[in-house]
RNA sequence: GGGCAAUUAGCUCAGUUGGAUAGAGCGCAAGCCUCCGGAGCUUGAGGUCGCAGGUUCAAAUCCUGCAUUGCUCACCA
């Protein structure tokens, strides 16, 4: 679209310069800034011109201003422009543009979903991040789901991406589910217990919990265990070493079952130190300073900042000296352009924190660091609160979507046409879940409904999966049916109807959706996007039948339209990682 | 108390750099199957855009104040 709104810009500049008034003064402006709108409503036109900027320089009514303008630009190769009180209004020549457009789409296939936005970019992203200690949940889901989307988005922009994984295997709080696990474990392995490991370690996180809440032993004794932690102690090594791979395996199961993979993984347990002697570095260079209990701090006030504690008076590390040493150490394995952080709002404030303490510590890419926040997710009926009960578990709620799917399979009586019912179901709630997750703008809080998401009306996931299913099929019949249509051509002419034209529109703008999910680091405008374009086709082939046709010149044409949107369908499926079914 | 953010229909959410009558979905009400898959389509009701000022040809959008809610200011992560 942006190529006709550039092209409509010049027309009507040059036309402004001709019916300059003699009283008036020259246009101040290029072509590029007179304001282009959409219509509010189709049948007004595709590109509106408000004309009230002109109206002091001119002198002039911008009614009268539009008039004159539409009056020169009346017919054109390129379309009509029309008058409508102070807005030109323009349509645009339909047949040229069906065929430009589709047949772009058809060469270029899904690639037509990229752009060069970010060539030549070096963008890391880092996203999930789980702790060792417990299993993925809903919070955790909706950070995949960005991650995962805006790394996808970047690519097709034309950035070099790299996704990142930062797992967070140290500290004090592994070290509770270790003293729990020791204290009541009995030595039991998730095998023997049947369990998904990474629930089995979960277990013991919650039985330190209760536990430490009679026994104010507990919380010391945890402290104990990280000092013999950071120390090497072998009993202790041992045992995290055991208890970490269950969690990471079963971490591992999720991300694979979510359609979630990295470029690269860091360990908290391996860049740690290199944070701890950047601190001491910066120490010695009278950058942080020590408190006479041996703790080492910084002083951000003159940022607005408060103080941060940087190691501890023992000489463990924190959060945020590890995330010194991980940020160092990404920039000398991949000297990255940019550095996405996916982290929840509630670490707005360490994030400047540490982009500061690294500006501090003279790192000259510090500045490129950005950290995407993404606002809490809750439930209807209130807050995940873990202390409640009430956190969502990734896997149960997987669960629990997927069941949901094949019921509704099984209540449409589609069972019998569908290979795998199980693997469709899978499918189904993946696209349900991606979906509603990336619908909310990421810097908001948003309320997961698992129903709502779920259902195959209306605005979600399953809708726009059914629709593909919908094309797909069509495509199929048409397939089989080739012979009949050997003589027909194509004819872009034959596309009149107006919901075609709206469809067609929507595809030209695609990848101008594309790129501006890229600059806003949004996945929601694409979902909004596919969810327009569903919606059009379904109003669109719900009245105008594709291969039912006597014209056989319009059944080809429409099956290239399909064909077209269904490039495009796929694509931007593709981008929010929800799955593209060819039945359902 | 300080900082950051949010507030749009009963509920969940859109609303580009200020621009034509503020939009979807769910729910509610009423219709549509001799039709490529009815998981669909059509129509309707429902809003003082948190409140009060200001900026201007024009404000949900920009500015100021207030209210409410959330997050945060830990030797947790």
């Amino acid at each position: 679209m942006k190529k006709y709104i550039q092209k409509w810009q010049t027309l009507i500049y040059e036309t402004l310069q001709k019916i300059i008034p003699h009283s008036g003064e020259p246009l101040s402006i290029t072509p590029e800034f007179i304001i282009a709108e959409i219509p509010p409503r189709p049948e007004l036109g595709d590109i509106a011109f408000p004309m009230f900027l002109f109206a002091k320089p001119f002198k002039q009514a911008p009614k009268q201003i539009a008039e004159k303008v539409a009056g020169v630009l009346a017919q054109t190769p390129d379309g009509n422009a029309e008058a409508s009180g102070p807005y030109v209004n323009v349509k645009l020549n339909r047949e040229s543009v069906c065929r430009e457009v589709i047949e772009e789409i058809i060469k270029k296939q899904t690639g037509y979903g990229e752009v060069t936005e970010l060539e030549g970019h070096k963008i890391m992203v880092e996203f999930s991040c789980p702790n060792t200690n417990k299993p993925l949940h809903l919070g955790h889901l909706r950070n995949d789901a960005i991650g995962q989307s805006i790394s996808n988005i970047l690519k097709a922009n034309g950035a070099g991406v790299k996704k990142v994984n930062l797992i967070n295997d140290r500290g004090i709080h592994i070290c509770k589910s270790m003293l729990a696990y020791r204290k009541f474990g009995l030595g039991k392995t998730p095998g023997e217990m049947n369990m998904k490991p990474d629930h089995f370690v979960g277990n013991y996180y919650v039985a330190f919990s209760s536990w430490a809440k009679d026994d104010p032993k507990a919380e010391e004794q945890a402290r104990t265990m990280l000092k013999a932690w950071e120390n090497g102690d072998k009993e202790v090594l041992e045992l995290w070493k055991r208890m970490n791979r269950w969690a990471i395996d079963g971490i591992n199961e999720t991300y694979k079952r979510t359609g979630i993979s990295f470029d690269s993984c860091y360990y908290e347990s391996k860049t740690y130190m290199s944070g701890r002697e950047e601190v001491l570095r910066g120490l010695k260079e009278k950058i942080f300073y020590k408190k006479e209990d041996g703790s080492i701090w910084a002083d951000l006030t003159a940022k607005g900042l408060d103080h941060k504690v940087l190691l501890r008076d023992d000489g463990t590390s924190l959060y945020i000296t590890q995330d010194i040493g991980t940020a160092i150490q990404r920039h000398n394995d991949w000297p990255f352009d940019r550095m996405i952080y996916v982290v929840a709002s509630e670490q707005n404030y360490h994030f400047q924190v540490l982009f500061h303490i690294l500006k501090l510590l003279k790192k000259s890419w510090a500045e490129h660091l950005y950290h995407l926040s993404y606002g809490m997710v809750n439930l209807l009926h209130g807050k995940m609160k873990s202390r409640e009960g009430t956190v969502v578990d990734a896997d149960n709620l997987f669960e629990e979507l997927t069941l949901l799917a094949e019921k509704e399979i099984k209540q449409r009586e589609r069972d019998t046409k569908i290979d795998n019912i199980r693997e469709t179901s899978e499918r189904i709630a993946l696209g349900a879940l991606n979906y509603f997750l990336l619908a909310t703008t990421p810097g908001k809080d948003m309320v997961f409904i698992p129903e709502e998401s779920i259902s195959f009306t209306g605005n979600t996931g399953p809708y726009l999966q059914y629709t593909g299913a919908r094309i797909s099929s069509i495509l199929r019949k048409y397939d089989e049916r080739r012979d009949a249509f050997k003589n027909a051509e194509v004819v872009y002419k034959l596309l009149t109807v107006d919901e075609e034209w709206e469809i067609v529109k929507l595809l030209l703008s695609f990848p101008e959706q594309l790129i501006l999910a890229g600059k806003e680091l949004n996945p929601s405008y694409i979902t909004m996007y596919l969810y327009e374009l569903t919606k059009h086709f379904s109003r669109y082939y719900h009245d105008n039948p594709v291969l039912h046709n006597d014209d056989s010149h319009l059944v080809v044409t429409r099956i290239e339209l399909l064909k077209a949107i269904r490039i495009v369908l796929k694509r931007g499926f593709d981008l929010l990682n929800i799955p593209f079914l060819e039945k359902m």
